[in-house]
RNA sequence: GCCGCCAUCGUCUAGUGGUUAGGACAUCAGGUUUUCAUCCUGAAAACCGGGGUUCGAUUCCCCGUGGCGGUGCCA
């Protein structure tokens, strides 16, 4: 086994576990960095558990992750099929192997009787553990037994006896008592396997040479070492990932946080933000570095840098970090992504043409015009989501807010207007092919200093009368998207209403 | 209950047998000639407890405590 193969092996559940999220990325990092191949695998295995579509959609947030695979279901490979459900006769021609060597045994218990005895254990405060009772049937009972139609598992075979000693490469050995170890079932009665079994067989067909997965598998690495050792085949190198956490230290579930990878999509988390906040949940490089782009992981990673102690889902800094690449975003890209934004919101509205309408006057508008407003919200934005709520008094001027909020914290009320009216005035006075950002902020600063002014008395009411906001961006960036006409026509209103 | 894993600021983490225990997010304060945001500067903030080993432990060992995981014909 001299080549380096990795594997993701989700069972479909419908989406990608946040969780899951860096388990792959771990995966898709170390093989990249390692010249390895990335194996995707889907552990289907439970029957009752299958929902519909589960893999396009897996493979299709995968793909906007930008994560991709050497094999997998989706694009094939020398060593498929890659769907569990689809190598049951791989699984049967193994177990066999294994009857023949005497490592496992059917077992004619049913679930009933099981459960009767895990009560009985309970009350006695015994650990609960299949009592061995089929070991040591004789062939002419199985035999009879299978005629009669009697529904039957195979279980493996335990030591009795000693303590089996397995490694994970990231904590070095981990012993477990043998008597602590069930005889797990690897054949469930419907034939299919379970995932001790395929996850085993599938590893070592598929020639997987490191195994990273979440440390919720620790518990069962001595099961799958012996299961190998059953075999006789060599075992990979395991790692185990620690967990992720909710705020308050518990499971990230879906009852109580977004737990798909999905929902982050949708919020309007970027592909970038959400792999670097992921790797940085147990892993860093050497040095004081903290955002990295795909190509720098890809050339920093490495396996044993690992952590082992379990880490909290801490969503400010994802934020944060979400925040940090919006800000680095190419314009065009970024205002591409937010326009489905602002269509759902109901500002914009966009046929199949790209012609763009603005749904609060019916007016078409340009893809250069919502440019302009992203360009200037940008550095505001935490999420793609925020652009509506940010930005919607460039695409509605029926707004509304209070008269006081004109006034500047530092003049009187009685002020207002007069300002207004002087900036009105001075702005009247820039021809429309002259309106630009510059041009606004020269005619009224150049005024200001001129007469001694102060900014504020100026700047906040104009800027109140155009955004409706006590927070915005600047007057002159607004005054300019908004154009010279709309612009005159906010601040007329404005003075009626201060006035 | 039993078994296992883990333990440095609120959070993600760096680090060492002797350090002013470092960085980032969040928080707070100040600055960047209107607000918000960005950006810059600064502040506050941590080695779970008890025993060892050692001249000296945050670091190594043991115990305890706490958190989490496993204990399924789920994965």
């Amino acid at each position: 086994m001299d080549k380096i193969r990795f594997r993701f092996a989700p069972s479909p559940t419908g989406f990608l576990h946040i969780g899951s999220l860096r388990t792959v990325l771990f995966n898709y990092l170390a093989a990249k960095k390692m010249g390895g191949k990335l194996i995707l695998r889907i552990e289907d295995t439970d029957q009752k558990r299958k929902v519909a579509g589960a893999v396009d959609s897996l493979i299709k947030i995968l793909d906007w992750l930008d994560i991709t695979f050497d094999e997998g279901p989706h694009i094939g490979g020398d060593f498929g099929p890659y769907i569990q459900s689809e190598r049951k006769e791989i699984y049967n021609k193994y177990i066999k192997k294994l009857i023949e060597k005497g490592e496992v045994y059917y077992c004619f218990c049913t679930p009933e009787r099981l459960e009767e005895m895990r009560k009985e254990q309970a009350a006695k405060k015994m650990p609960p553990r299949y009592d061995r009772k089929c070991r040591d049937l004789s062939l002419e009972e199985i035999e009879e037994r299978i005629k009669k139609g009697e529904k039957f598992v195979i279980r493996q075979k335990m030591p009795l006896e000693g303590e089996v000693i397995v490694k994970d490469e990231l904590r070095g050995e981990i012993k477990f008592k043998a008597s602590e170890l069930e005889d797990h079932v690897l054949i469930k009665s419907d034939g299919m396997p379970t995932y001790q079994f395929a996850n085993v067989v599938d590893d070592h067909l598929m020639q997987i040479s490191h195994v990273v997965r979440g440390e919720e598998w620790i518990p069962s690495l001595p099961k799958n070492v012996l299961l190998y050792k059953a075999f006789d085949w060599e075992s990979p190198k395991f790692y185990h990932m620690p967990l992720t956490l909710n705020k308050e230290g518990g499971k990230l579930s879906k009852r109580h946080n977004d737990v798909a990878v999905e929902d982050y999509k949708k919020q309007g988390y970027l592909p970038e933000a959400l792999i670097n906040f992921s790797v940085l949940l147990g892993w860093h490089p050497k040095d004081d570095r903290e955002i990295f782009s795909r190509e720098e992981l890809v050339k920093e990673f490495k396996l044993e840098d690992i952590g082992t102690s379990p880490a909290i889902f801490d969503i400010e800094k994802l934020n944060y970090l979400n925040g940090y690449y919006i800000r680095h975003k190419d314009l065009d890209e970024l205002t591409r992504l937010c326009l489905p934004y602002l269509e759902k919101a109901g500002f914009i509205k966009r046929d199949n043409k790209e012609k763009i309408i603005n749904q609060f006057n019916s007016k078409e508008i340009s893809f250069d015009f919502i440019k302009k407003v992203v360009r200037i919200e940008q550095e505001r934005m935490k999420k793609l989501s925020e652009i509506s709520q940010l930005s919607e008094f460039f695409f509605n001027d029926n707004f509304d807010y209070e008269a006081g909020l004109l006034v500047w914290k530092k003049m009187e009320r009685g002020d207002v207007a007069p300002r207004l009216q002087k900036v009105y005035e001075l702005l009247d006075k820039i021809p429309e092919e002259n309106w630009t950002n510059d041009s606004i902020e020269d005619a009224l600063v150049s005024y200001i200093q001129a007469t001694e002014g102060r900014v504020g008395e100026y700047l906040w009411p104009m800027r109140v009368a155009l955004s409706g906001r006590k927070a915005s961006p600047p007057p002159f960036d607004i005054a300019e998207i908004l154009g010279k006409k709309e612009t005159l026509k906010r601040i007329e209103r404005a003075i009626k209403k201060i006035s």
